[in-house]
RNA sequence: CGGGGUGUAGCGCAGUUGGUAGCGCGCGACGUUUGGGACGUUGAGGUCGUAGGUUCGAAUCCUAUCACCCCGACCA
């Protein structure tokens, strides 16, 4: 492609609303526009590295027996409304009506469209297993987007579905699955782990997130230190400590006035915030939830809706709280009954805490579960912190950002069983198909790889996702120059070699500085000063290592280093 | 939705006693340049987010509203 006749441009200066660095990176390289909150234009070089990716992923695909297919993007809410999904989704689910005043849906995800296929196609265990898979538009009206290409509301993934006769089925596929996602990341050079992760709204069991290492990352991620033990921070747990309550003196009350955040009642009395309980009180769909932690730690709500076998959480009323006898800043479970109390394992056999007195100005001290209290159920309900014990083997957990570039679910029978997706075994029994989903956010990936491979410059392209293989830059507007450079772009371009060329009427500077930002593998420039000698300039976009070559083996040099 | 912030030329920004808008970069033309964001001459480009209001007069003061960004609850 010749610069002079591209569609976009690079910026000196990066737009103020990107903060993030690839984001900067996207919009002064010319990669991408933003057309609206939530929606990106991709511009030709951007759409380049897309193509390539989605190259990738249909090769990877190809490889474990997939076919593509292809499913609408709207939808009836007919469909949804059969397994649930049209109430249970949310308002990240964007809503509207036909001329007909048909209800529909911008899909979100696709295992309705699937499940409903495979109710229509399968009818025999003999034509199972099947795995399908499209590289599509989704929506989802987010409640807030984020960075650039990171969060959008309109993006594009990679879903792909298995549809399997057993669970023995679905877990082989789910590993073939899992390794080509695997391998995807890694050609993409994306740095990567894979977690435990929540389900969410998809059901299912065994969730599995690839998270990017990125310091812009959204969640936050718990990993072993010397174990392969990872997890997403909302479901992470950490090794238990002994108990240790023997000779803890009598709960005793202990004035404390003005201390109704933890921090101050630490200070006030002088102890570490581990040694206090901190109470949080929810609303749930079953009542009132009165929550205790120790006083350094986080409540984790969706290890806490597990444990409360509640959907629904919500901060409670000062009215609600009170009328279980709690009192709002001194509030504690003890001497409390008539309410659900869920306690962390945080504040069971750490010996004596502090809690509140339910009485406005006053706390407890050395109150000891099992002693001076008992919960409705004691669980682990607690965010896991930077130094916390592996569960597996007991080293120290750290705690890392991540963001999230991929996430497989074995659904189950879930969505088949709601839409009567069934198939008739062996011995002629209707059984329900069993289903896997397998997701790649193609944009966030785009900005994922950006985010891990750029330095102060710009964009340090990896080779196999690069728009180009190479930037043919030409100096200078002579016709020595410009035959020359004309003539390597013909001749790159026959041996295969993707070449973005330079062609404009621009300073060296601006060029080369271009090139930079742009991040081609390979920089090849053409000059006056070089031709005179019939050679060129080939460097190396990450390791700056120039090579100068004759004019004459440019293109074997090039394939041979490619290859390299 | 809650909290914070920003809307002035394509991009970055300046513009408080209220007097009808400016700088840098970029862009067009001409000329000189061409190995790390060149130089000269000249030119184009702005309903100051939008709508009301106050005022003789509003980018500036008031009200409403919209858009966008950041932080939290959802997710690839």
């Amino acid at each position: 492609m010749r610069m002079s006749s591209g569609f976009g441009r690079t910026l000196r200066e990066a737009p103020s609303e990107a903060e993030l660095t690839a984001h900067q990176l996207i919009l002064r390289a010319g990669l991408a526009r933003q057309l609206l909150a939530g929606g990106m234009a991709l511009l030709p070089l951007g759409m380049r590295v897309f193509r390539r990716i989605e190259a990738l992923m249909h090769a990877e695909l190809a490889a474990i027996g997939a076919g593509e297919f292809r499913t609408p993007v709207v939808h009836a809410a007919s469909l949804w409304q059969q397994t649930g999904r049209y109430a249970q989704y949310g308002e990240a689910m964007l809503r509207f009506e036909n001329r007909n005043q048909q209800a529909l849906l911008f899909a979100p995800t696709h295992e309705e469209a699937v499940a409903e296929l495979a109710r229509r196609e399968v009818d025999s265990y003999r034509q199972l297993p099947s795995l399908l898979y499209q590289i599509h538009t989704k929506y989802r009206d987010e409640l807030r987007v984020r960075g650039g290409l990171l969060r959008l509301r309109e993006f594009t993934m990679l879903d792909a579905y298995s549809l399997d006769a057993d669970w023995a089925g679905l877990d082989a596929v789910y590993d073939r699955v899992a390794l080509a996602f695997e391998t995807i990341f890694e050609r993409c050079g994306v740095r990567f782990t894979a977690v435990e992760a929540d389900g969410g709204e998809m059901g299912g069991r065994e969730p599995r997130e690839y998270m990017a290492f990125s310091s812009s990352g959204e969640d936050t991620l718990a990993v072993c230190q010397s174990c392969n033990y990872a997890a997403n921070s909302e479901v992470a747990v950490r090794g238990q400590s002994a108990a240790n309550d023997d000779l803890v003196p009598a709960m005793s009350e202990i004035a404390t006035p003005a201390c109704t955040t933890i921090a101050e009642l630490a200070a006030f009395l002088q102890v570490s915030e581990a040694q206090t309980a901190k109470a949080v009180f929810f609303n749930s769909e079953k009542g009132l939830i009165f929550v205790v932690v120790r006083g350094d730690r986080e409540v984790n709500e969706i290890k806490l809706r597990a444990a409360a076998g509640v959907s629904v959480l919500e901060p409670a009323t000062l009215e609600q709280i009170s009328a279980v006898g709690a009192v709002a800043g001194y509030a504690s479970p003890v001497g409390l009954s008539n309410v659900t109390v869920i306690a962390d394992h945080s504040v069971v056999g750490v010996g004596g805490l502090v809690a509140g007195a339910n009485r406005s100005g006053y706390h407890l001290q050395n109150v000891v579960y099992g002693r001076d209290w008992q919960a409705t159920i004691v669980a682990d309900i607690a965010n896991v912190e930077a130094g916390d014990a592996c569960p597996q083997c007991g080293a120290s957990l750290s705690l890392e950002r991540g963001i999230e570039i991929g996430h497989i679910f074995k659904l189950g029978t879930r969505y088949t069983e709601a839409l009567g997706a069934t198939y008739l075994d062996p011995q002629g029994q209707a059984q329900p198909i069993v289903m896997g989903s397998y997701g790649i956010g193609l944009e966030r990936l785009l900005q994922v790889i950006i985010e891990q491979h750029h330095d102060e410059k710009g964009i340090v392209w990896p080779a196999c996702v690069a728009p180009f293989d190479l930037h043919l830059v030409q100096l200078g507007a002579s016709a020595t120059v410009s035959d020359a450079a004309n003539q390597l772009y013909q001749q790159l371009n026959a041996a295969g070699v993707s070449v973005l060329y330079d062609d404009r009427n621009e300073s060296a500077g601006v060029k080369f500085n271009d090139a930079d930002l742009l991040g081609m593998p390979w920089r090849l420039t053409v000059g006056e000063r070089g031709l005179k000698q019939q050679v060129v300039e080939l460097r190396n976009r990450a390791t700056g290592v120039v090579d100068t070559i004759g004019l004459d083996e440019v293109v074997t040099m090039i394939m041979m280093k490619d290859e390299g």
